[in-house]
RNA sequence: GAGCUCGUAGCUCAGUAGGUAGAGCAACGCCCUUUUAAGGCGUGGGUCCUGGGUUCGAGCCCCAGCGAGCUCACCA
């Protein structure tokens, strides 16, 4: 428990300041305490007041909180309390709280919950503040607080100790006071239009409804390997199935995956379906969903992230291949153009891709000698921010490549193209659709177009935010493509979908039209709150043991 | 998994050139009855992340490890 000796002498410091607490006829840690008002809504009705109108009418009122800040002057004293996020300031003289009250202010120290009941009043530099009549003991903190002004600003400090970030980092709690609106908004915004809320199987046999590896886990009494679901998916279809028409859920997800600034293994997933609805559908509720959220919790729909405006509730649609098309690097329009090839003929795509990585190289390298060349240190930024860009593109174009090289089905090379050439450049909110059937094995396939299925996923901020589809319902396409699945998997790809008998059975009762969506709700909240990383919205995201 | 950066008092941070560790806050004592990053005087507090190495001498240089951040890889 004590990092230091520090903390040791101090923790048994305050254990006799809590003994002399005791003398004074104070309990150490009662179990009440009767507040007339929370600090919030002191401030709320009285934060206006003059103080001649506070002298006049003699507000008394009794708050808890923490104590954040503690000046004391011989034989009066400030302290600030806490709560909920507020401050107010108490004022302690000895004449107003006698011998005994004001022997308890001495005894008190940063981070203690005390009870303090009196009267409003404004001080000289006109802050308003409880002239206090009587303290009331609550609770003692034994180790000592950050330092008040900076507060806690040691990253890694702040996620493995989220109980001292919270209250002393201020903007922290904020943003999950704006993660629980988020939930709220949503939940509203489904309840409103007929949903039903329920919750599915977080440990199953067949991790499926996504391309990820799962964690797996055991149960003894039956002695069954399970695992921690990756998505909730093939069980909300199997409800709609059932006859619930319109179901979604919010819950965990668990992908046993690298952690980074968008990824943490356990993410909060929103998943709906919708009978009777196909992806053109969503598209619409999906602008209006998020429109909704962001005035809910935020009161606009333009967010601030990473340096970028952007705003919620303007929303560009492109398919996939004219997302391709229109971000592709003007840097490469001599050596070759997405708009003159199939995307569906794998050797095309390779002879698109051999001249553009060769070209990006030497795009690269002829702004390295940019950069040598460059006068001042914002042309250099811009260049090498450029070459960043090239550069990453063009490894992952390679990648491509070779995958495609070694077999890769073309669907998801194209897939693996769009990752590469659009993906970073998706600021604004835009719809991408029409997806590769390779790559989406339990989407529909478009009327007319076996290469393409009737799937959206949709951007913002650089990343994606969320993935929609009309269900695939026809059992025995769904079993075709789970065994496509499989050959993908014996070809190495062991995030390949798993065959799920049960599932094609549930869809052999019928499935009716159905549209269904899910949403990283932390990603979400990322942009929301301008969040870079998506730990700074996971109250306590995964972390490394500390060592001994 | 790779690269870069970081790790010094409870917290926020300095630390020159390799010469044996500092400030502010917090703590402790004293003074102060409208302060607010209160103030004044004084005191205590360190496994410089860990383990090796180089050196007469290492917080600083080298190697390995641990943890973190960022970037990349991985990641419907």
């Amino acid at each position: 428990m004590f990092d230091s000796e520090f903390e040791r002498s101090l923790f048994d410091l305050r254990k006799s300041k809590l003994e002399e607490i005791e003398k004074l006829g104070q309990a150490a840690y009662p179990n009440q305490f009767p507040a007339s008002h929370s600090v919030p809504a002191v401030r709320a009705r009285w934060g206006q007041s003059q103080a001649e109108d506070l002298e006049a009418s003699r507000v008394t009122v009794a708050v808890a909180g923490r104590i954040m800040a503690i000046r004391a002057q011989g034989k009066a004293g400030f302290a600030t309390l806490q709560q909920n996020g507020e401050r107010l300031q108490i004022y302690v003289r000895l004449d107003a709280v006698g011998e005994q009250g004001f022997a308890l202010y001495k005894l008190l120290d940063l981070g203690d919950h005390i009870g303090a009941s009196g009267y409003l009043f404004r001080t000289r530099t006109g802050e308003l503040t409880i002239h206090v009549e009587r303290l009331t003991f609550l609770s003692k903190a034994m180790l000592a607080l950050p330092e008040k002004f900076h507060g806690l600003a040691d990253v890694e400090l702040r996620y493995r100790q989220r109980y001292v970030d919270l209250f002393t980092n201020l903007d922290s709690r904020k943003v999950f006071v704006k993660r629980a609106g988020v939930l709220k908004a949503l939940r509203r915004f489904f309840d409103e239009r007929g949903y039903l809320e329920v919750e599915t199987p977080m440990m199953q046999q067949i991790p499926g409804g996504a391309a990820a590896r799962p964690f797996k886990t055991h149960h003894n009494a039956l002695d069954m390997d399970l695992f921690l679901r990756i998505a909730p998916e093939l069980y909300l279809k199997r409800l709609v199935v059932g006859g619930l028409d319109r179901v979604y859920e919010i819950n965990r997800n668990f992908r046993n995956e690298g952690v980074s600034t968008q990824h943490n293994p356990e993410f909060t997933m929103l998943e709906f379906y919708q009978a009777y609805a196909n992806y053109y559908d969503l598209m619409q509720i999906t602008e209006e969903m998020i429109e909704f959220v962001a005035r809910q919790v935020n009161g606009t729909t333009v967010t601030h992230f990473n340096g970028h405006e952007i705003d919620l509730g303007k929303w560009t649609r492109l398919t996939m291949r004219e997302a391709i098309i229109k971000y592709w690097p003007p840097e490469l329009a001599s050596t070759g153009k997405p708009n003159s090839i199939r995307f569906t003929v794998r050797g095309e795509l390779q002879e698109l891709l051999e001249p553009s990585i060769v070209t990006l190289k030497d795009v690269c390298d002829e702004l390295n000698n940019q950069i040598l060349a460059a006068c001042g240190e914002d042309e250099t930024l811009r260049i090498s921010a450029r070459q960043d860009q090239l550069s990453k593109m063009s490894n992952m174009m390679a990648a491509v490549l070779e995958d495609s090289i070694a077999a890769a089905p073309i669907g998801k090379s194209v897939y693996n193209l769009f990752e590469a050439v659009v993906e970073p450049f998706l600021i604004q909110p835009t719809i991408i659709y029409d997806y590769p059937v390779e790559v989406s094995p339990l989407s529909k396939a478009k009327p007319g177009d076996p290469a393409h299925v009737e799937r959206f996923e949709f951007f913002a901020g650089g990343f994606e935010l969320g993935n929609a589809f009309s269900e695939l319902n026809d059992p025995v396409e769904q079993e075709k493509r789970f065994r496509q699945q499989l050959a993908e998997r014996d070809r190495g790809d062991d995030e390949a979908h798993q065959m799920d008998e049960d599932y094609v059975r549930a869809l052999a009762y019928g499935l009716p039209p159905t549209g269904g969506e899910g949403l990283g709700v932390d990603r979400l909240v990322m942009l929301l709150t301008g969040s870079k990383s998506i730990r700074d919205v996971i109250l306590f995201p995964l972390m490394r043991p500390e060592k001994q």
